[in-house]
DNA sequence: GTCTATAAAGCGATAGAC
DNA sequence: GTCTATCGCTTTATAGAC
């Protein structure tokens, strides 16, 4: 059991303080838009501190990025103790990520930019959360196709990559804004079309 | 008949170049990390040069926008000429839109960017497409529903926003970086997803 | 480890000569 | 209209006192 000291209570406290409001202006304004200064002047210290516990901005990123994959991890762990089957727990992981979208907790990093990338490809946590998390999804992938529940002739991988697309759907946030819907509809009827596609019989 | 001096046409040269630098990269790299000293240097103009045609970075975005719509409604008036139901020329329209992503000529602007946001909703011409463009695909959507060839459940501005959407789909990327499957087959199979869902019989 | 102060670099946009 | 040169500002990151 490992000894932790009061002192270092407090330092993972505010570390927690930090990844909070990183979190949260991620979600809101994304990587490019997000300035260190504001993650400061919203945890209330300096920069030069925050420097202390993360060498750069793509640090913060990649921790905000280990939280949430994280945080899902526990979501799969709970969905697999209930009741179901493959294709009810894929279900319920989209309605959780898009759920999670739609409270302003999912983070949105641009896929276009190279020096980010280069640090979450580098970063040893964020991809062992990242390939955990898609082993476990590609199981349940897996039995859903074998039960002919999801469709067999599609590669896994479009099946994984396509829910995994939910956590940043622009059409929630376009939803959302349209003020036409409650948040519980809108997710309802984006799992409509993602599972059961536009087309009608 | 409008008399074009040869100067003209040559000033109208320089911005169709300006133009489509500011489209590759866009498509390439986004708003954010576009500069546009990329754009001059891209172009071989002056900076200075640049800012006499357009007036800010901004203006440069929706001068893109502006062109990709119309090249859209240029699609669509081909469509239109062409046999088949609504839901084929929706079908049409979504293929598209992916493959003028995966040839990287899909501006792709940050909907989180609020002063850029700003700057379109303000510019009449882009709006004036993007309308026009709309209106023209909520024809074809309702007629859809109304045979019952698209899902007449649901509110026809989600199918319009997921048709919207697949312009910027980063699962077409994902899958391209894979290298597993060719442009065609890409495309095909998401409009498999997009059209009839991924749940199977 | 936390702070103030500042370095170093990149950015959008403009002045002024031609 | 085009150029060179530069302004003015923001940003990431660090130095050095405490």
């Amino acid at each position: 059991m490992a000894k932790v000291s009061f002192r270092e209570q407090v330092l993972q406290a505010r570390e927690d303080a930090i990844v909070d409001a990183v979190n949260r202006l991620l979600a809101e304004k994304g990587f490019d838009l997000m300035t260190v200064d504001e993650v400061v002047a919203d945890v209330g210290i300096a920069k030069a501190s925050l420097y202390k516990h993360f060498s750069s901005k793509e640090e913060l990123a990649a921790a905000a990025m280990v939280r949430v994959l994280e945080r899902a991890l526990a979501e799969l762990a709970r969905l697999r103790e209930q009741p179901g089957s493959a294709l009810d727990k894929l279900k319920a992981v989209a309605r959780w990520t898009m759920q999670v979208q739609l409270a302003g907790e999912m983070p949105s990093l641009p896929a276009q930019n190279s020096s980010l990338r280069a640090a979450l490809t580098g970063h040893k946590l964020y991809m062992d959360r990242l390939l955990t998390l898609s082993d476990e999804l590609g199981e349940w992938i897996g039995a859903a196709q074998a039960d002919g529940s999801l469709r067999p002739d599609l590669p896994p991988e479009i099946v994984l990559y396509t829910l995994f697309a939910r956590a940043c759907d622009p059409v929630l946030a376009l939803l959302k804004a349209g003020g036409q819907h409650s948040d519980a509809q809108i997710i309802e009827m984006l799992l409509t079309t993602c599972f059961g596609g536009l087309a009608g019989s």
